[in-house]
DNA sequence: GCCAACGTTGGC
DNA sequence: GCCAACGTTGGC
């Protein structure tokens, strides 16, 4: 299984909406990124993710789970963009902030601080872990 | 609200 | 195929 991180903006799409969605998940449609669009395209099912609120908030607020592969993306007609469906699993007791994720030593080399642009990228175990932990959120 | 970083577009 | 111009994102 592999990691992922989703950022989104509250105001567009938050995390109490994502919960809302429940088993059933929704699209992580709108990408219009080649580099997020191919991580999405390489998502397995049951893979699992960060749900990261960007802008305000700046931090993890939850995990999600990959629960349907990646397919075209509903909001265009363009045959370019594929994403994937993604459901809420637990919600951080904790947010882990982008300041703690920057001053962390194990976690400043992750993408949301080298690349903080790209809206979907790949966490790696350790990452993962850490956070986890951080956040409360039991593996 | 500003601006740096980055990605995309389009003219050449 | 290069590169300037432009648009968007997201941290500050």
């Amino acid at each position: 299984m592999r990691y992922w991180l989703f950022k989104s903006e509250p105001s567009t799409w938050s995390w109490d909406q994502q919960v809302a969605k429940g088993e059933t998940g929704e699209e992580w449609d709108g990408v219009r990124n080649y580099q997020a669009r191919n991580f999405m395209r390489d998502m397995a099912l049951g893979d699992r993710g960060f749900f990261y609120h960007s802008q305000k908030e700046k931090a993890v607020v939850g995990t999600v789970e990959v629960c349907a592969e990646a397919h075209p993306d509903s909001t265009t007609d363009d045959e370019r963009w594929d994403c994937v469906d993604i459901r809420a699993l637990a919600p951080a007791q904790t947010p882990v902030t982008l300041d703690q994720i920057k001053t962390h030593p194990d976690l400043a080399e992750m993408v949301l601080v080298k690349n903080s642009r790209l809206s979907v990228q790949p966490v790696t175990e350790s990452e993962w872990q850490i956070i986890c932990n951080l956040a409360g959120i039991s593996l």
